[in-house]
DNA sequence: ATGGTGGCGCGGCCA
């Protein structure tokens, strides 16, 4: 049996569980990570979930943040927080799935280059690219995604030059980027031809969507021995078209199972 | 257009 991991960003799991629900029942993943639920655990819907046909593991706050992994089968040995770092903020959920060791992310957004923030974001990647070296070395098939509010290149930017030096496309950011792939991670989306201008988050205002100015910022990054596996990696951007949309579209990945080698 | 939209929650922050 294949595998299917995805990535979704769905800015209040609250109002989104409607959609969230449908996709599910249309696309089946195996594995489904969530950030910006903006949920507190013990009002997160569980229940709905497991009528789904989906396990849930969750660290969640209130108004900000949060993240979940959704899955068909358990989630076990969850990790909340990044080594190192004392933080309020729920971003991290690191949990597996099976064969697969799953690090779901909402790196923090940066807000803008020089800002306190800015540094914060920073600092976090340091701490998540020390981290995740840790985890490579112990799980061989290991999967990093989640919004990852980095584009890498300029091909991931409808307008480079507009962007260029910007939070989201700035050195520092990109160059973190890169660390993550020297240690061995692909990003999967590039291991397969894609459309030109392909993007996973549009800004709500100015019409974005329509218009398609938008940034490839969700990302599903696979270990080695995963990446051999990964057959398809694409955005699926019809939940982008909905009424009320989240303004990230979900991303998609799928492996071959490891018997199928 | 120094704005624009959306979520949370009811003023202002965050994205």
């Amino acid at each position: 049996m294949d595998l299917k991991i995805a990535t979704w960003n769905v800015n209040s799991l609250t109002v989104r569980l409607p959609q969230v629900l449908n996709w599910l029942g249309e696309q089946q993943p195996d594995i489904l990570a969530l950030q910006e639920t903006k949920l507190t655990d013990p009002a997160f819907p569980t229940l709905d979930f497991a009528n789904a046909g989906y396990q849930a593991v969750f660290s969640g706050q209130k108004t900000y943040n949060g993240v979940a992994i959704l899955s068909r089968l358990p989630a076990v040995d969850p990790v909340t927080d990044l080594p190192g770092l004392d933080d309020p903020q729920r971003r991290v959920l690191g949990a597996t799935v099976g064969e697969v060791r799953v690090v779901n992310l909402y790196v923090p957004n940066g807000q803008a280059v020089g800002s306190e923030k800015y540094a914060y974001k920073l600092d976090w990647l340091e701490k998540l690219i020390a981290w995740l070296q840790t985890e490579l070395d112990r799980h061989a098939c290991l999967v990093v995604l989640g919004d990852f509010n980095i584009a890498p290149d300029d091909r991931d930017v409808h307008d480079p030059t507009a962007w260029a030096g910007q939070v989201l496309c700035s050195e520092p950011e990109r160059t973190a980027f890169r660390r993550l792939l020297d240690l061995g991670l692909r990003d999967t989306f590039r291991l397969f031809p894609q459309e030109e201008r392909s993007f996973s988050w549009w800004d709500y205002r100015a019409a974005a969507f329509r218009r398609n100015l938008g940034l490839r910022i969700d990302h599903i990054l696979a270990s080695p021995a995963l990446a051999t596996r990964c057959t398809a990696c694409q955005v699926d951007k019809t939940p982008r078209r909905l009424e009320r949309p989240s303004d990230h579209a979900p991303v998609i990945a799928e492996f071959t199972a490891p018997t199928d080698l």
